[in-house]
DNA sequence: TTGTAAGCGTTATCAC
DNA sequence: GTGATAACGCTTACAA
């Protein structure tokens, strides 16, 4: 294994001078770096991050810490955020929680073993409050993204309640009053979704009974439970409200004979290419931004050095847009 | 910080033991295990990874190099095989050429000053091989995946060849002659997937015209093209060979008023969820073993220690399988 | 079973 | 500008 000691011995100067050439801080003359590049070059050294992480105290690495990749919309983040982090010389940590408090604990774990810089991650459950609690210790920034369950984290998220308002509001507009949301069981009692929905609905003097919202769960057969809420309910039109139920609503109306927009109109939460081969109208978010937006905050935050005072949490809200295409009929009140 | 010594101290042992009741391997009394333990608790102590790594020279990070995330493909794979590296105590590190070789390059470099256990990568150009081959100085094992661009790296990759005779042969056994394939620009004259159509079509005894051929960049308007080319040609049926262009060959049936089916036939490269909404047959892969084959198989690389004699380069090939739904009609020669 | 001491490959500090 | 020397926080002999 070649070290910098190999080089310094080969370009003829000391182990210090070898490590001022590798970083341009440092008062070095031009030649000599020359002479140590090229002596490096020849032996093919690569310099240690261990090592270097070691003494300078900083791994130079961000931990992404996702539930999983079941939506489009975390892999286009994923990259983005990638792309950025790179370009300011910063290496991408990637996990999976899969929703689960105990992987998430590993990860955090491993993070901190790590000694990562910074953090993104969507918390799952605050089971895990030591560890985000301990990160502090090790002056690792953490970031929440998409939820906000630690009220003293900076936090990044979609309005999801402005974004299930502006689609129900949308609905509403074009004479719909039968609407059926469509969100999943976890968030039941806590969604921003179903407040935008109500928001909506009470603007549109509309009536909200309990069988238009309709919670689920991943595992049951999402299809049929649609089917059936639909077919009871009658509504004039679905708004799914999580990506997950998409395909899902999609099929329980192929199921029921109902096209779309004739029989019923549709909104998907969480625009993506296919949809928009179906002309269905969708929620989107500006997923360029908020990889780049994430990503400088992040970096800002591990750049400021405030470790004294109170830090006053930051909460980000990114705002969804509604994409009109053809999937929402005009009706009569 | 809080490091080994001052467990230690609180647990009144030394550091190294301290080490040792962190590991498993180590002798070391019940007892005193527990006595450390407690203390590193209670000082919020975490084992910091850099100075391991540095000491053990290994870094138990695995780096995964993808061109990008255009593709469900490696979104699900990178999932997968994120969660068997860390089943097996492997950190994971992502990155993206972008099908970039200057960015290539950096990620390797950077691969390699962490001191990746292994890399999984999707090669670009050979114009890293010099890398590829400093990997060797650094024990660092490196797995091919997608392409097969180093003959005597280790290989993982798809049987296109296959994966397209399937679809074509399928086709051709429903009648089909006058069949359109699409496929990447980049890719042109060494494309298996052109192969596999062309084994096929030979043996239907099918005529091969080069317009039945339609290479396509990403860049321009692909829809255009490919209305162009199907207005031209007049198939009975499409295959999209590369997911980048299955919906704009979709787009481009709906232009030309074209419907699945009835009036024309196809079959699309890579499956996903909305595919199989809209009842296309696809040419799909094992994405659940696959990712658990990669890693099974670079964790046995990593773990045998042969660095003496020459490497057999191993080739593995997956082989797809076609999901047959209903978007392919039987028709009269 | 436990402790001592050396060293992994860097960067930081301080001379010169 | 450059070089010696001491860490950084672990693991690995080797000794007790």
């Amino acid at each position: 294994m070649i070290t910098s000691r190999d080089v310094a011995k080969l370009a003829k100067v000391s182990q210090t001078t070898v490590s001022r050439a590798f970083r341009d801080e440092c008062y070095i003359h031009p030649e000599t770096r020359k002479r140590v590049l090229e002596a490096a070059n020849q032996l093919g050294y690569f310099p240690n991050y261990s090592a270097k992480s070691l003494k300078k105290r900083q791994s130079k690495i961000i931990g992404l810490l996702l539930t999983n990749y079941s939506n489009k919309f975390y892999t286009t983040i994923t990259q983005s955020v990638e792309s950025h982090m790179n370009d300011n010389g910063y290496r991408l940590m990637l996990t999976f929680s899969d929703e689960k408090p105990d992987k998430e604990r590993k990860y955090l774990e491993s993070f901190i073993s790590s000694r990562v810089d910074g953090i993104i991650y969507i918390p799952v459950s605050r089971e895990n409050e030591d560890l985000v609690k301990a990160t502090e210790q090790f002056d690792i920034k953490v970031l929440q993204f998409t939820r906000n369950l630690y009220e003293y984290l900076d936090s990044f998220f979609i309005d999801d309640e402005l974004g299930a308002y502006t689609a129900t509001r949308y609905l509403t507009n074009m004479g719909h009053r039968r609407i059926l949301i469509i969100e999943s069981e976890i968030n039941r009692g806590a969604s921003m979704k179903i407040e935008g929905y109500r928001r909506a609905m009470r603007e549109a003097g509309a009536e909200l009974i309990p069988e238009g919202m309709l919670y689920l769960n991943a595992d049951a057969d999402p299809t049929s439970a649609i089917a059936y809420a639909a077919s009871d309910l009658r509504p004039t039109a679905i708004l799914s409200s999580s990506s997950m139920f998409t395909l899902p609503a999609l099929n329980a109306c192929q199921r029921l004979k109902l096209n779309i927009p004739e029989d019923i109109s549709f909104i998907a939460y969480d625009d993506n290419e296919w949809l928009d081969f179906m002309h269905i109208d969708a929620v989107a978010h500006p997923m360029d931004e908020i990889g780049a937006q994430i990503s400088d905050f992040l970096l800002k935050m591990i750049n400021s050095k405030e470790d004294d005072g109170v830090h006053q949490p930051v909460v980000r809200m990114i705002k969804p847009h509604l994409v009109v295409r053809s999937s929402v009929k005009r009706i009569e009140g």
